[in-house]
Parts: structure tokens; sequence; C-alpha cells
DNA sequence: GCCAGAGTACTCGGATAATCCATGTCCGAGTGCGTACGG
DNA sequence: CCGTACGCACTCGGACATGGATTATCCGAGTACTCTGGC
């Protein structure tokens, strides 16, 4: 499966739980309709739950559903429960200090990095669940 | 190895090669700056190739050198000589389409990524490769 | 008819096996330099 | 002494193992509905 496509499936996924109170959504229904296996939704559901946007229901009846109304999550919000290491990674292993490349880039390239994902964050604030639920229903593009 | 340090990677062993009519530059010998195996830095050294940004050169005396100078290469062009999928892979699995939400949201979700990588490349693009090398020369943070 | 209790169906959650991708290793293809030989 | 031809050393490029990570399958834990029996 592509390597970043759990972003798009976790809001794929969001965009089809309810509202806090509402029903109860299961996991298999939702690979229903992303088309993959429950135990992959479980997984992201889990990474959702863990930063606090969703909670689960074991049990009869039980599924997910969201923990705050669709309208105060924003993309970024999701963006930043899914990602591990962001869109950039620095260095696996430490470049070499001897090199007077290796010995100070990190350093830099974590300015740049920095200043790309304000901007990301910037954009995705913009974008609520709730808003991309309705441009989604309505068919808007 | 982290998933995406690929890009991190790419800058760092652009950052080592000279420009247009240099000197060539091995892989072994990056690798021992960024302190990996010389077929990785081959490796990222041909999707760098393949974009134009670098050439090879076979053989004794061999390695590679800039195709362009490194005043002209922006930081986006990398990210995007580096890039599969983006940041924002869509679903690997085409969603339902008889679900309300998965027959559109790929729609919707498009919009928003290329909105979000737009205002990556302002951001990529306001440092090359050249700027880049004088901050980490200079030691400037 | 109403209530209580056990049973059952359904769901999440974690542990374990299988598959896939990335990394690492090896060998062949190609190029330039150095050397040796002949003129 | 000079030119040519051969050999060698070095580098990229692709093909084949290996390791880790992601994915898929299975089973246990937990909850709510339901059915049955008694009052």
């Amino acid at each position: 499966m592509g390597s970043n496509s759990r972003y798009t499936v976790a809001v794929h996924t969001l965009l089809l739980l309810k509202n806090p109170g509402g029903e109860w959504v299961t996991s298999d229904w939702i690979a229903g309709s992303v088309n993959t296996k429950p135990v992959v939704i479980r997984r992201i559901l889990r990474g959702l739950q863990a930063a606090g946007l969703v909670e689960g229901q074991k049990g009869a009846r039980g599924g997910y559903r969201l923990r705050r109304p669709a309208g105060e999550i924003t993309m970024w919000e999701v963006y930043e429960a899914m990602r591990e290491d962001g869109p950039f990674g620095l260095h696996a292993s430490t470049p070499n200090p001897r090199c007077p490349i290796g010995g100070r880039i990190q350093k830099n390239l974590r300015g740049i990095y920095s200043a790309t994902e304000a901007s990301m964050q910037c954009v995705l604030n913009r974008t609520t669940l709730g808003a991309l639920r309705r441009q989604v229903t309505a068919g808007a593009g």
C-alpha cells in the first residue's frame, strides 16, 4: 500500500464518524467505504484515539465517534496525529561530523523544515473536517 | 531507516557535488560524509539524474556533478525529484464509490493537497542549494 | 404480564504469521590512466 | 625519444540476498440485546 495514504484514510474515516454523543460507527463499516481491511482502520483509529480526536466503545453496538465536533477539528490536527516523523526526516544515522557539510547541515535543514511545516500548518488549519464534509456531500470541488 | 530521510540525504549529497564542469565526486566519498553505504547514495543520485539535476560519469575518475549551478537549483526542485507520491498519498485502493463519502472524497482531498503543496513550494523555492551551502559553510543557523 | 438471569451476538484490542519494501551485498559494464613495447 | 597498444585500477549500474516494517489473520476481553424461566 502507498507509504503515506494513512493520512487520506484517516480523513476519510473521520468524515464517516458522528459527532460527540452520536451513534457509534464500526470499523467494519468504515472499511467497507474505504475498501480495505477493518484492522487497518482500527490501527489508524487507535492513533486518532491517542491524539484525543475519537473515542472507542467496545462490545455490541460499539464502534467509534468523534470526541469533538467536526467543525472544530482541523486538517492540521489530523495531520499531526498521523505523522510519525513529518514529511521530512533528518538523517537516520548521524552524518560524519568531520565533514564540513555533515557537521552543520542538520541545524540548517531543521530551520527550513520547520518553516515549511509552519506553512503547511497555516493551510491545513483553514479547513475543518466539518467544512470538508460539507464540500464532499455537496459534491463541490 | 527513517521512512523519509531520502530528501535530507539528497540535499546533503547535492551540497557535496561541484557545479557543471567541475570535478566528479564519487558516491563512495559522499557516503563517507553522510555515513551510509554508497549504494544508497547511488540510488538517490539516480533519481536526481532522472530529474536532470545531476549527471554521472562511469569509469575511472568518474562520479557525479551538478548539471546546473547550485545557485539555480531550489529546494523545491529537489523535493519534487525525490517525492514519489508527495507527503500525501491518496487511497491505495479506490474507495467504495457507492459510499457518499468515498465517491467524492478524492476530488476534494486533491484540492487541499495541491494547495498545501503550493504553500510548501513557495517556501522551498526561496532557498537554493547555493544559498544553503553558504549558510552551512558559514556556520550560520 | 412483568422482572431477573443467563446466553448469545457483535465489537474492540492485542498477539502472532505472512507479505512487501527498503537496505545491503555482489558482480558485470564502461572509462581513463599507466606502462611496456616497438619503431 | 615518441607513439601506440595492452593491461589495470576505479567507478557506475543492475541483479540477487537479507532485515525490518507494514499488513493480514486469529483469538481473547468486554458490552448490550434477547430469550427463557419464574413470580
